[in-house]
DNA sequence: GAGTGGTCTAGACCACGAC
DNA sequence: TCGTGGTCTAGACCACTCT
């Protein structure tokens, strides 16, 4: 591998230096230089290897920390953000029982290849008749079924997922997403809209059809911004609660 | 008024200078030494004033930017924020028509002095049996009607508008708080929610009762954190989508 | 104690806006 | 041209984590 950018940061026209700096680091990051998890060397050493004093690689790490692309932890160093293990949770749409932190037990109902429709494949990036592995799942609460998921995954990044034993997959998927296919989920985009259960979603849901459901459609990213999930997540529309704070 | 703080900042316990600065600054906002929509002093002065270096009074003065207190313009100053005064549309939540940037125009349907609900009480911070100004209003968009709100109002504040002509007062409820009550709506909560419309909620709408909506609960609040407003807005829940960025 | 990030300082210079 | 905030530097010192 060439050796990085050991002089100094070419000055791009209208950015500032930090910026450029960021924009620089940001680049090294997505091309795996330092893979997510791991730590980047120390202020000093970058800064030494970019040709600029120690304040302003500082402000452009703080930059890639404001996007979430990195964490930087007071004594042990600068590390590429792991991705949404847990934080992605579709409960934080939803108040169901208590409303305690529990993790919604996870039972997959299909799994299956198909050709994915126009809108999967725009939004996944596809090309018009590509197969995708989509998954279909029911999610408990205390033995009560309150999520209702169709899961699009490209085949390219999830073959590894095709086969095996489903039913050992546990109750998050992100972390799964990890360890078996090595892709990290960064970044998420939630669409909320209301609608009404068919009479297949309603029978999951222990619900009659037509009843009114919140349907969350995420287009999931990993670091490079490429799209490598879609979910479609339906709960009773009853159960539904978001907060936003607008400044 | 006694000269503010002219000496070195206090160095609070558990605190950074300039995080102990920024409260100083904010307190010194909302005590009102600086209105809304004025400007504070330049960075040299305040700096001098509080006995820190630049670099430190600008740590400050960031902090209270990103938390939306101040605005920072280049080669201007340094702004109190206004308040939201267009930046708090509704349509934010529905889509409605073409989705054009268009104001709904606003009817006011109603207009009431009433002692507030124990939730409305609540929200708005006022004693059980507090009387409050209710306005029920409907919003329309090309002559179609398409929310539907009722909204609180405390009566220590918008006494001014219990009386007047309700027909001159515009589309915009925010800019007309500032003029005519002096009131800066800087922050606000909506909480999402699902439901079916009343029929007398449903007249308003032309639907028919029991049709879903969706439900947004707003709690208005001021720069100083006092809620002063609470304003519960209907629309047809299947014009309603909403997007989150999760990271 | 060694290594990391966090704070604070002092000063130079640049970019933008208003007059 | 002047006053404003924005950038960049260089260096000192503090606070936290690990071993």
């Amino acid at each position: 591998m060439a050796s990085p950018s050991l002089t100094v940061v070419p000055a791009e026209p209208g950015l500032s230096r930090y910026a450029a700096l960021a924009a620089a680091l940001r680049a090294r990051v997505i091309a795996g230089e330092w893979p997510p998890g791991s730590a980047l060397p120390a202020e000093q050493t970058l800064a030494a290897e970019h040709g600029v004093a120690l304040g302003t690689l500082r402000r452009a790490l703080e930059l890639l920390a404001d996007q979430g692309l990195i964490e930087r932890i007071h004594g042990r160093g600068t590390f590429v953000r792991a991705g949404m293990t847990t934080g992605g949770t579709m409960m934080r749409f939803f108040r169901f029982g208590e409303g305690t932190g529990e993790v919604p037990a996870s039972r997959i109902v299909s799994r299956q290849l198909l050709v994915a429709p126009a809108e999967v494949a725009r939004r996944l990036g596809l090309a018009r008749g590509d197969t995708a592995l989509r998954l279909q799942r029911v999610r408990s609460l205390s033995g009560q079924p309150c999520m209702y998921e169709e899961i699009w995954l490209p085949l390219a990044l999830f073959a590894e997922l095709a086969e095996g034993d489903a039913d050992a997959w546990g109750d998050l998927l992100y972390p799964l997403f990890v360890e078996r296919c090595g892709v990290h989920v960064h970044r998420a985009v939630d669409e909320i809209s209301f609608g009404a259960l068919t009479a297949a979603q309603a029978k999951h849901l222990a619900l009659s059809a037509g009843h009114p459901c919140a349907l969350v459609t995420r287009n999931a990213y990993d670091l490079a911004g490429h799209c490598v999930e879609v979910r479609y997540t339906r709960g009773d529309a009853h159960a539904f609660h978001y907060t936003v704070t607008i400044t």
